[in-house]
Parts: structure tokens; sequence; C-alpha cells
RNA sequence: GGGAGUGUGGCGGAAUUGGUAGACGCGCCGGACUUAAAAUCCGUCGAGCGCUUUAGCUCGUGGGGGUUCAAGUCCCCCCACUCCCA
């Protein structure tokens, strides 16, 4: 362990990060060194922004990765002379804070106050470079205000409407549950009991509308995860196919219409599938199948996902296949959903695998139409056979190849009335409604004459009402407030009351980034000509965790509001970068199952469980409580400081992949720290800073040449989000300056030891700063230029050219830059070890790349 | 089942366009300093064989094949793990 007795120098001068980081944030501070510079037209703007954190309470790791990403971009970009904007503020508004009401009885407002208050303290602990000028929480009135206000120009704009929707509900706390919070047997987080389906009237925003636009614009996220795009247009879900009608052979006016991408297969279909809720179950009268279908009902409302059976029920009806006019069964289908499509599907058991399993149950026909190859016969078929091929037993369509036939057949069902091109999307639209009191209230009244009014816009906010009542284990939702829901109809005057549900916490989110620039204003959301300056984000850093939700909620209302003339940006991110977990060891007893806290293992070489002796597995996993694996940001900053946090993070790992926390690996890079440290302190003793003693030439050149690949190499890692080879470059020229220094001329040594601060600062930024104030300096590095590096310093006039005898390397030699082919030949030819090698064999071929490798193959 | 990704020493991870595999760090081992320990500084470390002084050779980036003068990198097949969607 390293404390303050043992640190870097036993004698004097110690690093100690505790005093020189407070010493520099209430310098930064005091001099509003990150205010947001809004005073010039003539810098280049800068956005980079953190996904804001949710006010749980305590900083975790997670967080501190994410924001120290983000914190050393803006810095890199200040010193690029970019004008930066780095806000920072709180997505405040969510269950736990209800929960934490309910278990506490503490008030969501304060307890999320004081979280926001605790969790500051922390983050200003890091010294990230954040504008907290331009700071605000989700639930203060004066956002919430515009947060209602956008849901008017949404409502305005026909974004927004109403629908009977189906919601889990808890029967035994009698509210209701966010998908996340029923565990995969359906039951309830919180009470255990089993979740039902209940319909209830919510509010719907329609993300449809702009399903197209969402996934036609992602080809321009050229500095987007592909990953993330892909994962966006899965979820989306365009495809392209067609309608089919059949008709039903007892009711000739009656029509199923199913959506298919595979009209190449009509002549495959040998039943059609309708959902337990379609319209045709009306004309069923016979009891015995009734009551089927009951039992279907409730079955798939209790069933989970997961482990759901493909149930069919057989009707009496008969559809006509509209090509060929066979008769085929109807069948009522567990598989077929409401949602998509038209509640109805055509079965093709021989070419899709959900409806071949259905089909080999119920013993329907199974009919293929499509073969791999022309001259293949029929076999029977062990699965669905869904690949491409050549279409067979389909009338006048045999031989084309299916992909033709899907025009084809589509087009002659076009003309013959019984088809139509249709688009259809996975991608639902969103369902704000919130049966929630800790929420952005929805700004309508509802009046019995007008029906569903929008408050006036001078109207709002409708504000949360701060007293709360507790009973049966939830907080009475706003319907509970007399006081609070008796209001009068903007529209005719009558009594009224207000909507009682508040909006998903998405909704906040989904334009905070657009508050930032303008987030003192008091009178509008945000200023117009302040999103069009700085918006898009240019770099936006979080967990890939939001890769949908968020990311695609945020694009959507982005696209909605500039259609409403607020802006005129059309995507909101410009570059993102999802950063990946903290993990560190987590120790599990492979027979029970149960993790064990690292505080009751003695051998960490042979970790064993206190309990049973028996071994224990080290798993490097997500730190949570309940794997007893969790390190405690303020603990290690505390212990090492954040300049330490700050590197470590940044070195361990490249940003997007997963960090495996080790304790030993912060001790390194807080021993880097010290041995920086202590290179400074030692030149700024007077002793060393004005000799000459040992100048030399070699040496000279050496420094020169590393300080100058160290810049290149760091800048251009920065760039790249390299960060951690970065920091490696650093390293390597920490070791050059540290033997070179006393052998140089006093020139070359200030300019190397002041070049290293400002290569240093981004990264860690407190120590950059002390260490070039004590090097004589008087202004804050921060606010230095990036350095250059000169292609003269690099040039060399020699290089060491690797020689390869059939691929292999044999030798190296050095060799003048300028050397001919022939020359490079000569010498190499003339090597003892390579003759060695060609000796009585023949050469066949000369390969050279200049100024790398020569390969003679013999 | 479909889609995306990953696989390199004891460990985390580096390797421009195909051109010296293992940068940098951690760890280990050895040495210096010390009464001793810690800290610090110096040095070794992919595997195997060889090296009595002199030194080199073979193998090696999950496995198998291929393209190439040259493959961690490109192509094909397989295996393992991770994530997303059913």
């Amino acid at each position: 362990m390293i404390t303050s007795e043992n640190t870097c120098d036993s004698t004097k001068n110690l690093y100690n990060p505790f005093e020189v980081e407070k010493k520099w944030q209430k310098v930064w501070a005091k001099d509003d060194l990150y205010k947001t510079d809004e005073s010039t037209s003539k810098k280049n703007k800068f956005y980079a922004l953190s996904m804001f954190p949710y006010p749980s309470g305590n900083l975790h790791m997670g967080h501190v990765r994410n924001y120290v990403i983000t914190d050393l971009i803006a810095r890199f970009q200040r010193f690029q002379g970019k004008a930066v904007l780095h806000p920072m503020g709180w997505d405040a508004f969510g269950l736990p804070a209800e929960n934490a009401a309910i278990e506490r009885g503490i008030n969501p407002n304060i307890w999320t106050k004081q979280n926001i208050t605790h969790m500051k303290s922390q983050l200003k602990l890091l010294g990230l470079s954040v504008d907290w000028d331009r700071e605000f929480a989700t639930c203060d009135e004066n956002y919430y205000v515009w947060t209602q206000y956008l849901f008017l120009e949404l409502h305005k704009a026909g974004l927004i409407y109403q629908k009977e929707s189906e919601v889990n509900w808890d029967p035994i706390d009698k509210t209701v549950l966010a998908n996340e919070q029923v565990d995969s047997e359906g039951k309830s987080w919180r009470s255990g009991a089993i979740v039902e389906k209940k319909l209830l009237k919510q509010w719907f925003l329609k993300i449809t509308n702009y399903a197209d636009e969402l996934l036609k614009d992602l080809d321009k996220l050229n500095y987007w995860p592909e990953r993330v795009k892909i994962m966006q247009e899965n979820w989306i879900g365009k495809s392209t196919g067609a309608n089919i009608n059949f008709r039903i052979d007892l009711y000739e006016n009656e029509k199923i219409n199913v959506f298919t991408t595979r009209p190449d297969t009509l002549f495959g279909v040998t039943y059609l599938a309708i959902s337990v809720n379609h319209p045709l179950i009306k004309k069923i009268t016979d009891n015995n199948t009734l009551r089927e279908i009951e039992k279907l009902k409730i079955y798939l409302k209790e069933t989970h996902d997961k482990d759901k059976k493909k149930i069919g029920i057989p009707t009496k009806f008969k559809a006509i296949n509209p090509i060929n006019s066979e008769e085929i069964p109807i069948w009522i289908g567990s598989y077929v959903l409401d949602e998509y499509g038209t509640g109805a599907v055509m079965g093709v058991p021989a070419h899709d695998q959900r409806d071949f399993e259905f089909a080999k149950i119920y013993s329907i026909n199974i009919k293929q139409v499509i073969i791999k190859h022309k001259e293949d016969t029929n076999s029977k078929l062990e699965t669905a056979f869904t690949e491409d091929g050549f279409i067979v037993n389909s009338g006048d369509f045999n031989g084309l190849s299916n992909n033709d036939a899907k025009k084809q057949i589509k087009e002659y069902g076009e003309i013959n009335g019984w088809a139509e091109n249709k688009i259809q999307y996975r991608l639902r639209d969103w369902l704000i409604s919130r049966q929630r009191y800790w929420g952005c209230p929805i700004p309508i009244i509802k009046c019995s004459k007008c029906g569903s009014v929008p408050v006036k816009k001078d109207d709002i906010p409708v504000i949360l009402p701060n007293e709360i009542k507790i009973t049966s284990n939830k907080i009475n939702s706003l319907g509970s407030n007399k006081g609070w829901i008796n209001t009068k109809c903007p529209n005719c005057g009558n009594l009224a009351t207000r909507e009682t549900d508040t909006m998903d916490t998405f909704m906040c989110s989904s334009w905070y980034f657009l508050r930032y620039p303008s987030s003192k204003c008091l009178t509008k959301p945000f200023e117009k000509e302040k999103v069009n300056k700085w918006l898009p984000v240019d770099q936006y850093v979080g967990g890939v965790e939001h890769a949908i939700l968020h990311l695609l909620y945020a694009r959507f209302l982005t696209k909605a509001l500039r259609d409403s003339n607020l802006f005129d940006i059309d995507e909101p991110f410009k570059k993102l970068l999802t950063q990946g977990m903290v993990q560190s060891a987590a120790y599990k007893n492979v027979l029970t199952g149960k993790y064990v806290s690292p505080s009751e293992i003695k051998d960490f070489t042979n970790p064993k469980d206190p309990n049973d002796n028996s071994s224990l597995e080290v798993l490097f996993e997500k730190m949570s409580k309940s794997k007893y694996n969790g390190i405690d940001p303020e603990t290690v900053i505390k212990k090492y400081g954040a300049d330490t946090a700050r590197m470590f993070i940044l070195f361990k790992a490249p940003p997007e992949k997963d960090l495996e926390w080790g304790d030993s690996d912060v001790e390194g890079q807080y021993r880097f720290l010290c041995r920086i440290w202590k290179l400074f302190i030692e030149y700024a003793s007077s002793e060393y800073s004005e000799s000459e003693i040992d100048c030399d030439q070699t040496n000279e050149t050496f420094l020169l040449k590393s300080l100058n690949i160290a810049i290149k190499e760091i800048t251009n890692d920065i760039k790249n989000n390299q960060f951690n080879t970065a920091i490696s470059e650093l390293m390597k020229f920490y070791n050059s300056l540290s033997s070179n220094l006393y052998h140089v001329n006093n020139g070359l040594r200030k300019d190397a030891l002041e070049k290293f601060c400002i290569l240093l600062a981004p990264f860690a930024p407190h120590i950059a700063d002390e260490i070039w104030h004590i090097i004589g300096n008087s202004k804050s590095v921060h606010l230095e230029k990036w350095p250059l590096f000169s292609a003269e310093a690099l040039k060399e006039d020699s290089y060491e050219l690797v020689i390869q005898i059939n691929g292999k390397v044999r030798d190296k030699i050095n060799i003048g830059i300028d050397s001919s082919d022939d020359e490079i030949k000569k010498y190499t030819l003339t090597r003892p070890n390579v003759k060695k090698w060609i000796d009585h064999k023949t050469i066949r071929k000369i390969i050279i790349v200049k100024g790398k490798i020569i390969n003679i193959v013999v």
C-alpha cells in the first residue's frame, strides 16, 4: 500500500495529489477557466457531451469512465483553439426516487436534490473541465416547463395521440410496472405477484411517422459505431412486402388481409393463421371453440415470451388462395401478433421455420415451392428451407429465381386486385404515459364535453404537487390530489380534470442536449440561433446500453422539432463513443453459486470460501453490490488522487472495451506520476536547471526526436480515441526525457519539459498545472497551445533495413535513407549472415520495400 | 435460430496500406541501496533446442486450409466466448 510516508521521495517534496488537486480546482474555478467561450465567432465550436447521469446518490466507476473520457476530449479540443461547450446536468425524474420515498419516507424531490448535491461534490473531485453554470436537473420546474412546452408543440404538430394499450399491472401493489420491473417469470420484482396485462388509455408519440427518415439518416452518421447503427436498423425493422387478400368461403364479402415479405411463396401457402383478437373470431359461434379461445387468451396473458408454446385452434372457416383458388384451412395461432402487420399470417411451412413447426404439430400440409438448384428434386424437408432458390410447383412462375418471383407475383396480384405493395416497420409508436408520481406532468385537461384538451402555453408549467401520500406500498399518483386535479377546461370553461399520468423520463432526456446552449433562458426551451450554432453535439460519450432507446428517441425528437421549425439541424449527435463497462474481480463459489466478499478471502493467489473451504472462481464482472466487487471512486480518489484515477482508466483499456479494475495497475499509474513529479522537482532545484555539465549531441538528437514522436503520436491517438496508446507514448517520452535531460543544452531541456506538461495536461490536468508552475510558468498550462511536431526533427538519414531470406528475418543493417536498390542489394549480399543462407542456392527474386525490408527468395 | 463482435506472453493490451509479432504497463524473478522491510533504481522474462568462450535455430497471434516473395492483418471452413434481436 502507498501511504504518505512511503511515496516516491522519502526526504522532501512529496507528490501530494490532494493538495495539488484541491489547489488547482480552486484556481480554475476562481479564474472561470472552463466557462464556455461565447465571446468570439473566430473560434470553431466544439460541443463535448457525456450522457447525463441519473442522480442515484453515489458516483460509480462507470460514471467516472464516461466523464473522464469526455473531459479528455474537451480539454484536447480547447488546446486546439476551439470554443468548447462541455456541460453537465441530471436526469432526475424516475422510479428510484419513488422507491426511496416508499422505503424511507423521504419526498422524492428532497431525496433527488440531496443526491444531486452529493454526487456533484464527488464529481468535482475529478477535476472535470465542465461549465457548471449551465447545470440543470430535468425535475427543475424551469426545465420541465419546457418539456411540457415541447409536448404541446408535438401535440400541435399532430404527433401525439391517445389509444388503449396493454400495460403490466401488479394486482397486489395496484400499480403499473415498466417492462424492466417484470422478471423473466412474469412476476413483479416488488410484490412477487404474477403481472397481468391490463388495458389503459395511454398517450403515444408518433415516432413511426419518422421511421423511414430515422432509418435513412443512419447513413449520415459516419462517426457512430457500426454496431449501434445496426441495432437501430434492426429495431426500426423495415420490411418490404405485400398485403394479400384471401377470400373466405362462407362470407362472400369478408376478406383476410395478410402482410408478407415472401409473396414468392404464395403457392406454398397451406393454411392461414389469425390472432386471438382477429375480427373474424366474432363470427365463431361454436361454444367449444370459443372456450378454447378464452383459454388461449389467458395462456398468452400469463406466459412469458420465452416459454411460450405454439398453440393452434382449428376453425371451420376456409380461405381461398387468390393465386390458385385453393381452399386452405384457417387456424387461430398463438404465435400471430395483433400489433405486427394485420393480425394474420399466411402459413408457408416449407419456407418459414415458425410455420414449419406449427404445421408439424397440427399435421398440416407442407408444400415446397422453392428449391436450391434448378435440377434438384423435392426431398422431404427436415426444417424450413429459407434460402434463395428457384420456383417450382407454382404454375406459370416455375423456373424463376425466387427474388424475381417476389416482384412478379406481387405485380400479378396488383393487376388482379388482391395484392398491394406494403412497407412494414417493426418500430411501434412510443408509449409515453406513466401512472407514476415522480415525472413530468402531461399538460392535458380532460373535459367531459371537449375531450382531452391541451393546457394553454401561458398556463404551463403544470406543477407537480409537492405533498405526497404513501399508502399500501405506493405513492398515490396525482389522481388522489383533489386540489390539484380539479380545474377548468381551457376550451369551454366548465369544470374539468387534469391528466394524472406523467411522462416517460426518456421524454425529458430526449432534448436536454438542446437546452445546454441556452440553459438560463426563461422564455423558451432553447434559442434557435444557439441550437444552430452549437448543435450537433460534436462528441457524445455514453454507455452502449442506450444504443437503441435514448439515442433513437433523441434522434426522433430532433427531427420532429426541426419540422416544427424550432431549429435547422437533422441529427443531434455527430460522433458517438460508447464506452465499455468497468468490471472487477468477483469471487464465486462454483458449488453454491454464491459470491464471496473479498474481505472474507485470506489468500488471493488461491481464494477459498471461508464457509465450506472450496476453491472460488475468479470472474471479471460488472461492479455490483450483490457480487461484492464494487470499487468506490471516492475511496480511490482519496487514496491516490483524481489524476491517478484518470490515468488508470484511460490507460488500462481502449475506451470501447470493457475495463478490468486492477489495484496494482492503479498503483503503477500512481508511480508514474510520482516519477514525473520527482523529475520536475529535481530540475527546479537550482543545481540542475542551470547546469550544462554533460552536453552531448547524440543525447540532444535523441531527446529532440522522442519529443517530436511523442507530439505526433499523442495527437494522433487522441484524435482516434486511442487514449491507452497515447499514454504509452507519454511514458516513452518520459523515459527518454529522464535519461537524456542532463545531457542536453538548457534551451532544449526547458522546451522538452514544458511540452511534456502540455501533453500530460488533458490526461492528468492537476499535476500538469503544478509541474508547469514548478518550472517557472505563471499562467495555467491549460491556456497553452497544443504543440506541433517538427517533421525536420523526425527526419532520419539512415534506417534499419530488415533482411529476410524466404520471408524469414536473418539480419538487419543500418543503411542510408537515399540508398538505391542496387546499393541495398550490394550491401545486403556481402553480409556474412546472408551469405550463409544463400550459398549454393539460386536467387529467384529480390523484393525491396524502401525504408523497411529486403526479401531474397532463393 | 438470426445479426454483430471478440480470440495475441503469467495478465491488461500494442502492431500504418499485408512488411522485424509482443510497444507501454502490470506481475514475476534477480541485483543495488538498507540492520531489515517498504519505497526507489538497474536488469531478465513467448515456448522449445542450442550456446564449455563465439550464436544461432525451430515453433508461435483459438484450430484447420488457402492466396502471397511476405499473413495477427486478406479469403474459406471449424471451435470458444460476449452482446443485440426472437
